[in-house]
DNA sequence: ACTCTTTTTGGTACCGCTACCAATATTATA
DNA sequence: TATAATATTGGTAGCGGTACCAAAAAGAGT
C-alpha cells in the first residue's frame, strides 16, 4: 500500500494537480465545481498531503523545538519538565504543530543540532527550557532570526527582538523569603543552593543575600552549600551544612526538592522540624504541602510558565512582530515548616 | 542569508553533485582527491544536508514519535513521564534520532495525527505510553507495519510482529504486595486504585483480588475506591474509605502519588501510620522514602522501562526483525509505613 | 456574432537531495 | 600500442508538493 499522492487526487476528479494543490490551499481560482469535486476525491481517498514535501517547497516545516538539559538518570524525579512540557504541548495543539524535543548532553552537538534544524526549516521557534549560564546555544541563536522563548531569566546583555523571556521574580522572591525568615527571627540561616551554573539557583541566591545585607547580617561563606539536583545530594549538604554550623536555625532551599534533602538530613540528625530547624522551600510541588510537617514554599506556577512562554511564541512565530518577555506572578506559600523564634 | 545547498558544494569544489552527495553518503565509489576536496569545501561552507529534502527522496525522516496522554494540568506532578521521556531521549540521541511528542486529549485527532505521519514516513517507530484499555490507536496501528513500543500491558489478543511490550509484572508484584500485607496479619485491606480505563491499575487491582482469594479473604466491593490521579483526588477517596470502612487496617495505593493522598487522609483523620494504619504504595518516587514513614513500595525502575523500549525499538528499526516484549524486575522496598498487626 | 475581460485551468520549473545510467578517465592485460 | 576491464564522474529523473505563467473557458459588452 503505497501513500496516495497529489497526482492521484488530481487523476481521480479529472483535474490538473495545479487545481488539486489550490483547492488544498484554500485558493480563491477554483470553480466551485471542480472544488467540490476534489474536495470528495480527497475524502474517499483519505489523501493527506505529505507534510515532507509541502515543507520542502514552502517555507518549512510547522513545528517547535524545547531544548532542554537532560537530567542524570538520578536527577529526573523533578516534575518540572513534565508540566511545562505538558503545558507546551496543549498549546502546540491548538495550533496545529508538532513539537520537537532535544535534550543533549553534549553541548557542541546540541548547538550543531539545533542550527541544523534551523536551517533546515523544520522548526519556527524555540522553547529553551536549560538555564545555564553563559548557554553558548544562546549565543548562536543570535545570529539567527528564529523565535526563541526561554523560560528563565534571560541574560541582561542579550537583546534581540526575536528573543524573549518568561520567568517569576526569583530574585525579589528569595528577599522575600529570607525577610519572612528574619522577621520570624532567625538570623543565622544557611542556604542549599543547585550548582554554580545555573542562573535561577543564582538569582534566588542573590535576592537572599540581599535581604540579609539590607537587614545587617552578615553573609558568612559556610552558610551556603550546592546541593547539586537530587534529594541524596541535598541531604549530604545539609548534613554537612548542620554539622559545621550548628548554630543555624534556619535553612533556605533553593527548590523543594532539595528540602526534601533537608528534612531527611534534619531527620537523620534526630532536629525536629520546625521545633529545632525551620525549613523554606521553592516551586511548591504536590509533594510539599504533603509531607511533614509542610512546607513553606514560594509556589511558582509552572504550568503557567510554559503556557505563557508557548503563547506568546506562536503569537511571534504568525505575526512575526517581537514579543516582550514577562514576569509570572508566584505565591508565597506559608505552612508548617518555619517557626517563630522565641529567645 | 540563504542556505547552502548541495549545488553550492558542488560549484565551489568543482565536481558534480552526484560526486558530493556520494562523499555524502560514503559512496565508495569517489577518488581520494575528489573526496578530500569536498570535503574540506563543506568544512568550509560549514554545509549541513537538508534533512527535510534528504527525507523526501530517501526512505523518510529519521525521527521516533512519543505517544502519550497528556495528564489535565492539574495531575501533572506525576514524575514518571518525565523519567521515561528522559530516558527514550537518551537513546535517540545515541542513535541520532530526533524526538517528536505528540500529547494530544482528542482520541480521533491523535490517530489521524499519528497516522499521517506514518504516511509522510516522518517517523520510524512509536513508543505509546499511553495505558488506557482498549487504545484505538493501537487498532489503528495494527493496519500499519511501523515498529510500536507499547510501555505497559499490550493486550493479549494483540499479536503483532512489528508491536511489542516493555512492562513490569503488574499482577505479580500485586500479589506479592497483598501477601505481605497478609503476611503482616491485615486482612481488611482497603485499595486506592486509578480510573477504571487504566491498564497499569486495573493489573495491580487484579493481582492483589488474586490473593486476597487465595488466602480466602472475601473480596467486598466497598474497600475498592477510584482515587483518580492526583494527591488531592486520592485524598478524597483515602477520607471516604475510612470513614465508610472504619475496620481498615491497611491500604494499597497503585501509585506512591494517591499513597501520598492517603498519607494526608490519615492525618486529616488523625490517623498514625503505621500504627492506626498500614500503607503500601507503587512506583517508588524520590518522595517515597523521603515522607514519614518512609513508604513501603514496589519499587518500578521506570528509567530502565524507557531504555529498555527505546533500544528494542531502534533494534527493530535498523533489523527490520521483530522484537519480543519483556518484563523488567521489580523490587519490593520495605520501607516503615507497615506494621505488623498483633491481636 | 465578435471582441474584450475575467475566471478557471493546465503545464512546468523548482525546493534540495538521492539513485540510476551513461559517459569519461584510468589502469591492467595482451 | 591497442583493447578490455575497472574506477570515477556527470546528467537527470524522481520524491510530493507549490507557484508562476500561459492557455483555455466562461462571461460581459456592443
Amino acid at each position: 500500500m503505497t501513500k496516495t499522492t497529489i497526482q492521484d487526487v488530481a487523476e481521480r476528479s479529472k483535474v490538473s494537480v495545479s487545481t488539486v494543490s489550490r483547492v488544498l490551499n484554500d485558493h480563491p481560482a477554483v470553480s466551485k465545481k471542480s472544488r467540490e469535486r476534489v474536495m470528495r476525491v480527497i475524502e474517499e481517498m483519505n489523501y493527506q498531503p505529505s507534510k515532507l514535501a509541502r515543507s520542502l517547497s514552502l517555507n518549512g516545516f510547522d513545528a517547535i523545538l524545547i531544548v532542554y538539559t537532560r537530567p542524570s538518570k538520578f536527577a529526573i524525579d523533578n516534575p518540572y519538565f513534565n508540566i511545562i512540557v505538558s503545558a507546551i504541548g496543549a498549546v502546540a495543539e491548538a495550533n496545529d504543530f508538532d513539537l520537537i524535543l532535544q535534550s543533549s548532553t553534549d553541548e557542541k552537538k546540541e548547538i550543531s543540532k539545533t542550527m541544523s534544524m534551523i536551517a533546515d526549516k523544520l522548526i519556527k521557534g524555540i522553547i529553551l527550557l536549560s538555564s545555564r549560564v553563559d548557554d553558548s546555544l544562546i549565543n548562536a541563536l543570535l545570529k539567527t532570526n528564529i523565535p526563541v522563548a526561554v523560560v528563565g531569566k534571560l541574560d541582561i546583555k542579550i537583546d534581540h527582538p526575536h528573543i524573549f523571556s518568561v520567568d517569576t521574580d526569583n530574585t525579589r522572591d528569595s528577599n522575600s523569603i529570607c525577610r519572612y525568615l528574619i522577621g520570624m527571627g532567625h538570623t543565622r540561616i544557611g542556604c542549599i543552593h543547585a550548582p554554580k551554573n545555573h542562573y535561577v539557583s543564582l538569582d534566588r541566591v542573590q535576592g537572599f543575600c540581599q535581604a540579609l545585607k539590607s537587614h545587617n547580617i552578615a553573609i558568612e561563606d559556610d552558610l551556603f552549600m550546592d546541593g547539586g539536583h537530587t534529594v541524596e545530594s541535598a541531604y549530604d549538604a545539609a548534613l554537612r551544612l548542620l554539622c559545621e554550623r550548628q548554630d543555624i536555625t534556619a535553612i533556605f532551599a533553593t527548590d523543594d526538592i532539595k528540602a526534601l534533602g533537608v528534612y531527611q538530613a534534619a531527620k537523620r540528625l534526630s532536629m525536629s522540624i520546625p521545633d529545632d530547624l525551620s525549613v523554606v522551600g521553592y516551586n511548591d510541588y504536590t509533594f510539599s504541602k504533603m509531607i511533614t510537617p509542610s512546607l513553606t514554599t514560594m509556589r511558582v506556577p509552572i504550568y503557567d510558565l510554559g503556557i505563557v512562554s508557548a503563547t506568546k511564541l506562536f503569537a511571534m512565530i504568525k505575526k512575526g512582530l517581537p514579543e516582550s518577555g514577562c514576569i509570572i506572578p508566584t505565591e508565597f506559600k506559608i505552612r508548617d515548616s518555619v517557626k517563630a523564634l522565641t529567645e
